[in-house]
DNA sequence: AGGTGGACCCGAACGC
DNA sequence: TGCGTTCGGGTCCACC
């Protein structure tokens, strides 16, 4: 389930293969990656193309042109990259929806088991105006306390169900919220726009605490996710909450509850975070 | 208007 | 062992 930090990982891996290279050929397997259009037609109108840089916007990866056109890769719950020499990438698995082949040498794959991961191409202003409409600010970036404040308190809407709209912050994913709240101390039932100043002082640093650390790790391994390099990141032993059912919390001892909230699988430490709105 | 829940996928884990 | 069922997760899109 790559959220920003599996992203961002992924990111720093493919960027110094792709940044510079040309792409001499494309093959597109899957047509749900490209859909609506035709996976040859997408393949043709790379193909040629001199990457100038490989951004991240939220949890979604921005490989752009030097011509100006971008490809915006988002890999929802389990598409992943893997670079090799070329001709390197192992030609049995029967999950590789994309293949890249690079004029320095480099062959970049693209695997995706449930095939909700998606390619399209943007002109400039095409993209600008697509991630604006579903996208907050960077969590990472300049975004204060106050940015955060603001956005919250016009939610009419459970912390945690705020928290997985990316119009509110983008990237963080159903690990992550789960991970911050931890660490912050709110119930995830709690009511966004009730926060007081100093709980969302708490949010917005821990939140931010959780994907730098994630980052470091190189993300989380759970089922799907490994780094381009084939490497699986580390984050999954620094969870405290998320999936850990019955274990004791590691700051009180109480044993952590599994619930569900705004449809997701949900786990909190029914004694540090508790709902004060809530009877 | 804004929030909620189902659809999209498919492998893993589970139940019998 | 083998079958069927449930689950999960990000985003979009109906529906309330």
């Amino acid at each position: 389930m790559p959220e920003l930090p599996e992203v961002e990982t992924v990111r720093r891996q493919i960027a110094p293969i792709l940044t510079g290279a040309r792409i001499q050929h494309a093959s597109i397997f899957d047509p749900r990656l490209v859909r609506p259009f035709a996976p040859d037609l997408v393949a043709a109108e790379i193909e040629g193309e001199r990457v100038s840089t490989v951004d991240r916007r939220g949890k979604y990866l921005i490989v752009r042109f030097e011509s100006g056109l971008a490809l915006l890769v988002h890999l929802r719950m389990t598409g992943s990259f893997r670079a090799a020499a070329a001709g390197g990438l192992a030609d049995d698995d029967p999950h590789r929806r994309a293949v890249l082949k690079l004029d320095n040498g480099s062959d970049v794959g693209y695997r995706d088991v449930r095939r909700f991961g998606t390619w399209e191409l943007f002109q400039p202003a095409e993209l600008d105006t697509y991630l604006a409409a579903r996208l907050g600010p960077e969590p990472l970036g300049a975004f204060s306390a106050r940015a955060l404040a603001q956005r919250l308190a016009v939610r009419r809407t459970s912390l945690k169900a705020a928290l997985l709209d990316q119009r509110t912050v983008a990237g963080l994913g159903n690990i992550y919220v789960d991970e911050a709240l931890w660490h912050a101390q709110l119930h995830p039932l709690r009511l966004a726009a009730t926060l007081a100043t100093d709980e969302t002082v708490r949010l917005h640093r821990f939140m931010r605490k959780v994907l730098r650390l994630a980052i470091e790790r190189q993300g989380a391994s759970l089922r799907d996710y490994s780094t381009p390099s084939g490497e699986p990141g580390g984050m999954q032993h620094e969870f405290h909450a998320y999936g850990r059912g019955g274990d004791p919390c590691d700051r009180c001892g109480t044993p952590i509850a599994k619930t569900r909230v705004a449809g997701r699988g949900t786990w909190y430490c029914p004694r540090c975070q508790v709902d004060s709105t809530q009877p």
